[in-house]
DNA sequence: TGACTGTCATCATGTTTTGTGATATCCGGC
DNA sequence: GCCGGATATCACAAAACATGATGACAGTCA
């Protein structure tokens, strides 16, 4: 007997892969999400998470509850949008930063389209930052985007560490410039990267720019450098550099869901939006392998 | 949010149309599952249910949240499935009347074997009584059948009205033999016919017995007489026959699974089909229309 | 018509479950 | 070795739950 409250926890712990975010973006406290994720682990009798204080990741077994907490409440979704039937109906300017629309996103959306058939969807996708200005400037009602450092505001929908990562054969040279492949400014994950070399004033040169994540893979599949990324979003081809190539570490990054300023029609549905990407969760492409 | 314990509670009222035996079959008490229904109903804010304490009916929102309630329960399933891991294995011979085949029990089957791929499936087609027959000779494991008036044994899965069908401009004579269409002994619904026809002194003639359920619909949609037939279950083209035909009531029929002698392997098997045909519930075909 | 039977809704109640806050424990980094 | 940030545990108060008793109501049978 899977509660769906407990469930709920379960999902927001494997998205932020942290208790404590996921208690905060529940309004609950650490201690009942500790808890509900306990019964879930009695009720399996399989060990969801494995964590030692530091450290919170899913085991297989919780890789599989994952699948299934996201159907049950995925339904749990559609009924309420059914019964609410707050016939959610005008426009939706949505920006979602492109490392989610390459994973779970369509699915998201497919559903939330089917759900809501009289919502005029407008998709738009940029970098981090170009979304945030976009949504600051009322020209987009909802971001799904990293977040920016001096920004608290959102939903923490899903929060990664960032590494390094590069094709597979990649050899740095310790003496030589790190080369990098990095979004344009103003890329979050780009600042990230570079802020984190000048503190150990390692030197650096951009050796690929682009706008497009496949630009950047398709640069860093060929070995021109590395680039900074979610652990749990690399790309097929391209691997996790080992801590001896003795680059810095990046720490975290989260992405938010954060709402426009509000205004009628936009605003149901971008909550109902909001409530999918949450509820459903995102599968977020596989491990990096 | 809905309890999965309420929606339990739900699918048993909506499939045996009656609070008093879906809370025997749920093991809980009549208020218990009263207040489930409630609960749903408040949560939706809709009836989900017409009852005037005679009668039990699906709403149309009871229909929708019976979809709803089936994908949640069904995921449960899996998941336990999944977790117990009983890696059930093991011939499990199967029977059922035709009255299901027809309708829902493709899904459950094809979940079942998705969930149980180790378990040889035996399906055996049958008239329910001989289904039962069958049973006591030990060569079926589980029946989903009808229920026999003297046999008590069985989890009730569906009751449903016995109702008089036939093709829509039949006339019936009133001073002539009622032309039937039945199953050949021992169905159970030919002696549920007869007897309700013998027990007003009301002559009938069988115009038309056949073993397959298709040949029956196919004679009375040619127009060869009336049959007896499970209300909810009506198949296109073929109509109620109004009260004012003059006929017997019927009373009710009941579908129960019933296990058979337990004998090792096949014994975790058939409690795993019993559990998915319980709370996979069956849609069983859409309303006469 | 009137008692009867079977059904569902309601209510008070004792019990269980739930969420909480305080506290213990653990780990990594400084 | 200590501190900061993280999860687990525990006792308790509040909420939710299942229950049995009771009431209302509709058909049934006499």
């Amino acid at each position: 007997m899977y509660e769906p409250a407990q469930l709920r926890s379960f999902l927001a712990v494997a998205q932020t892969l942290s208790f404590t975010q996921a208690a905060r973006r529940l309004g609950l406290r650490q201690s009942t999400v500790s808890q509900h994720v306990r019964r879930l682990e009695d009720a399996t009798g399989r060990q969801l998470f494995t964590r030692d204080t530091h450290a919170v990741e899913l085991t297989e077994d919780g890789e599989a509850m994952l699948g299934f907490a996201r159907r049950i409440l995925q339904v749990h979704e559609q009924a309420t949008a059914f019964f609410t039937g707050t016939r959610v109906r005008g426009r939706l300017r949505f920006g979602a930063s492109e490392d989610f629309v390459l994973t779970r996103l369509p699915e998201i959306l497919e559903a939330f389209r089917y759900d809501h058939p009289e919502v005029d969807l407008e998709l738009t996708v940029e970098l981090s930052g170009t979304l945030h200005e976009q949504l600051a400037a009322g020209k987009l009602d909802l971001v799904l985007a990293k977040r920016r450092p001096e920004d608290p505001r959102g939903a923490l929908v899903w929060r990664d560490d960032l590494v390094w990562i590069g094709a597979e054969r990649l050899r740095l040279d310790a003496d030589r410039p790190v080369p990098l492949i990095v979004y344009p400014p103003p890329g979050i994950t780009r600042a990230r990267a570079l802020q984190a070399l000048e503190r150990e004033g390692r030197a650096w040169r951009i050796v690929c720019t682009s706008g497009s994540l496949n630009g950047l893979i398709a640069a860093a599949r060929a070995g021109l450098g590395v680039m900074a990324h979610s652990r749990r979003l690399i790309p097929p081809g391209l691997f996790r550099l080992p801590d001896r190539s003795g680059l810095p570490g990046l720490g975290k990054v989260d992405f938010v869901l954060v709402h426009g300023r509000r205004h009628g029609a936009a605003e149901d549905a971008a909550n109902a939006l909001a409530a999918a990407v949450l509820a459903g969760g995102e599968r977020l492409g596989r491990r990096g392998d």
